[in-house]
DNA sequence: AAAAGCCCCTGGATGC
DNA sequence: TGCATCCAGGGGCTTT
C-alpha cells in the first residue's frame, strides 16, 4: 500500500507528538518480515528523538540506536493516547509516555528492525543501496539521466527498483509516466536528456501532490490519526482500466510488467 | 552488474 | 452457500 507519499504523510502525522517520548514497553504480535534484532525489553527507558524517512522506510531515532519501520504492502501506523486493545493484525506496539505507536499489518510484509547507533543509518544493509530522494535537492536530473542510460530494463521497472530513485511504487510509477508522456515499456536507456528531465519533474510533481492530498487510500491506508488519503480521486491512470483518459478520452489500458499491473494511455504516452 | 522470477502473507472480489 | 482462483500499495533474495 504505502509508497513515498503515504509513508511521508504517516511520518508527518505523528513525528511531532512522539518526539521526546520515553519508551515504556514493547508488545510483539505475529512475526513480521524480519526479527526485531534486539530484546524488546532493551528498548525500555530509551527516548525517541525524532522520526525521519528514507525511501519507504521510517527511521525512529532513539537516544541509543534507531528503529527502522517499513509498512510493506498492507501496513499502517496509528499513534493513540488512549489506545484500544490490540487486534489480530496489530503486530507491533511501542508504548511510550506520550502515547502508543501501533503497527497494523494484515499481510505482515512490513518490518520493525533495530539498528545500533554505531554506523550511520545510511550504512545499514537495508538502506545502503537506495537511490536518490526524489523530493530532496539532491535529486539531480543530469544524474538521473546518466543512471537511466545504464539500464536496459523498461522504464517502469527501473522506477520501481528504487536504486536510482526511491519511493516510487506501483501507483506513482504509472502516474509519473503518464504525466511525462512516456510509454512504460520503453527501455530506460533510450530516454533522451529532455525526456529524462520531463520524467524527473513528473516524479517530483506527482509525489509532492500526493503528499498534499494525504496519500492514496485504495483499501485501508490511513495516517497515524486514522485519516484517509484522497489522491486516488485524481489519479490519471492507476486503477482506471477501460475508463476514459482525462486528457484525450481514449480508453486507459493495463498490462503486466514484472508481475505488477501497469496502467497507461496509448495516445498520451507514445514515447 | 543487471535483469527476471520467486517468495513472504492475508483478505476481498469474482467465478463456477 | 461453499470453494477455487486471482489480485493487491513491496522488496530482498536467488537464479540466470
Amino acid at each position: 500500500m504505502p509508497e513515498l507519499p503515504e509513508v511521508e504523510v504517516t511520518r508527518l502525522s505523528f513525528a511531532d507528538r512522539i518526539a521526546g517520548a520515553r519508551i515504556e514497553g514493547v508488545r510483539l504480535g505475529k512475526p513480521l518480515r524480519w526479527a526485531l534484532g534486539c530484546l524488546p525489553e532493551s528498548l525500555v527507558g530509551r527516548e525517541v528523538l525524532g522520526v525521519r524517512r528514507r525511501g519507504k522506510y521510517l527511521l525512529l531515532d532513539l537516544d541509543v540506536g534507531l528503529l527502522l519501520l517499513h509498512l510493506g504492502m498492507s501496513g499502517s501506523l496509528r499513534f493513540e493516547v488512549t489506545p484500544g486493545p490490540a487486534g489480530p493484525h496489530d503486530h507491533f506496539d511501542l508504548v511510550t509516555n506520550r502515547g502508543l505507536l501501533r503497527l497494523h499489518d494484515p499481510r505482515r510484509f512490513g518490518a520493525v528492525v533495530y539498528a545500533t547507533a554505531g554506523d550511520a543509518p545510511e550504512a545499514h544493509k537495508l538502506l545502503g543501496h537506495l537511490g536518490a530522494e526524489p523530493l530532496a535537492d539532491g535529486f539531480d536530473p543530469l544524474a538521473f539521466h546518466a543512471g537511466l542510460r545504464l539500464r536496459s530494463a523498461p522504464i517502469k521497472q527501473v522506477l520501481l527498483a528504487g536504486d536510482l530513485v526511491v519511493g516510487v511504487g506501483n501507483i506513482y510509477a504509472s502516474e509519473a509516466l503518464f504525466l511525462a508522456g512516456i510509454r512504460p515499456t520503453v527501455p530506460a536507456r533510450q530516454l533522451s536528456l529532455a525526456r529524462a528531465r520531463k520524467l524527473h519533474g513528473a516524479v517530483r510533481q506527482v509525489l509532492a501532490r500526493a503528499v498534499e492530498r494525504g496519500g492514496s487510500t485504495l483499501r485501508d491506508f490511513s495516517n497515524a490519526h486514522g485519516e484517509q488519503g484522497h489522491f486516488q480521486l485524481e489519479a490519471m491512470v492507476y486503477g482506471r482500466e477501460g475508463e476514459p483518459c482525462r486528457v484525450c478520452g481514449g480508453a486507459i489500458r493495463s498490462m503486466r510488467q514484472g508481475q505488477r499491473s501497469t496502467f497507461f494511455c496509448l495516445r498520451c504516452q507514445r514515447g
